[in-house]
DNA sequence: CGAGCAATCAAACGTATGTTTGAATCAAAC
DNA sequence: GTTTGATTCAAACATACGTTTGATTGCTCG
């Protein structure tokens, strides 16, 4: 593996190249909907380098997933760490948490041009699309910074129980799912309301709901007037 | 629903039983996955059987989802009406809006013995599974509804813009979809805290986080105490 | 009975998939 | 210059897919 210098007209690695064309299709066209072929003619590369490199399909999705996902909760955990520390013993605010939790995955982490968005649907084709074996890889990438975020959210917001928590750490989550999934056909979707080219104007749009729904009232007590 | 005499022996049309096999599979396997062979089989008919009545595949979904999706959009419109009547000039109560909207497709319409899960999955995958012509079945199927209830709600918070009226009823929207696909997998996703059986258990979390999400302040303000 | 018709059937169509194979290529190491 | 090991390549593998085709059934009606 040499870590060369890299003149700027050498183009990279066939298994980079194959990460990248595979994210762009998984992310356009769907997980099951996309061929090898399809991956590898995009890479410019054969079609059995998909497993001389990775060894299968599956694992040709976890590689791609856990390069773009690994910074991004590595960024999360240091953000809730940050804004633990430096609340000392309160707790962070809610919305602080949640922008925590939101911010690096909508903002994606690449520096490409319109990679941004294509990482985004990359992110929501994992979480909604659950087959039986990506249900697995989820967990695998996702648990721990599920369990910190619930955790500091429980400490937020003490008057709730484990179980809302829980329910409302999930609807925070389709949420974001399902707007990186149709970032593309929101626009035509709304009637050309939502723009979601911007990733802090999503954010914007988005904080505020979430914030506001996890310091709902627990039940049904009263209508605001 | 089979209130008709019924003799225990004599089963359902072929093309009724293709409907029903085809709901399970597309809600338990997904839509890319799932093969007309395996449709087929399980409602024990010939391969060319899809063919013969409905004429392909993309049809067969079709006509799997309006089967469902038809009583439930006529339920939401009435319950909205009866709501826009019963209060008179003045607006329904956002809860209220938000109850017609969810409600029907949370319960579903089928009266079988586990059906109203198999159900609310299928529906979570045509929300999410969104290839190309999905995205035409959804707004073929849900274009209507989706703007009367918009209008409802622009209605009932005067203070949002349209654009952010869209935004929030997207949240909404995909607060629902990845709830009802993930209903199974939500108990242990969770740990054991979110229990999805009960339909009405999931509305009492779900009503009060999303009605508090479309009464947030509508830009960084300021935040609760 | 037999004509007509809707429904079902086994079989094949062409294409596409993930995966495997074994030879060809290339750059460095000896 | 030859060997070595890592890569790339064209070709085939065995399935699986959606769709089509004719023949065949079972029924109703004249």
């Amino acid at each position: 593996m040499p870590d060369a210098p890299l003149p700027a007209e050498e183009r990279p690695d066939t298994r980079e190249r194959l990460l990248d064309a595979a994210e762009r299709l998984f992310a356009e066209r769907g997980l099951g909907a996309t061929s090898l072929r399809a991956v590898t003619k995009t890479a410019d590369a054969n079609l059995a380098a998909v497993h001389y490199h990775f060894g299968s399909k599956e694992e040709l999705l976890s590689a791609v997933v856990a390069r773009r996902v690994r910074p991004i909760n590595e960024e999360r955990l240091r953000l809730l760490d940050q804004l633990e520390v430096r609340s000392g013993d309160r707790s962070p605010a809610l919305d602080e948490i949640l922008s925590a939790l939101l911010l690096p995955m909508i903002r994606g982490r690449r520096s490409g041009p319109e990679s941004i968005l294509t990482f985004t649907r990359l992110m929501g084709r994992v979480l909604t699309d659950m087959g039986t074996r990506t249900h697995a890889l989820i967990v695998q990438h996702f648990e721990e910074v599920l369990q910190r975020f619930a955790a500091a959210l429980a400490r937020a917001l003490p008057h709730l129980t484990p179980e809302e928590i829980a329910w409302r750490l999930h609807f925070c989550i389709g949420t974001m799912a399902f707007t990186l999934v149709h970032s593309p056909h929101l626009a035509e979707m709304s009637r050309g309301l939502c723009r979601a080219h911007d990733a802090d104007r999503v954010l914007e749009q988005m904080l505020p709901f979430l914030a506001a729904g996890f310091n709902a009232p627990t039940s049904i007590e009263e209508e605001t007037s």
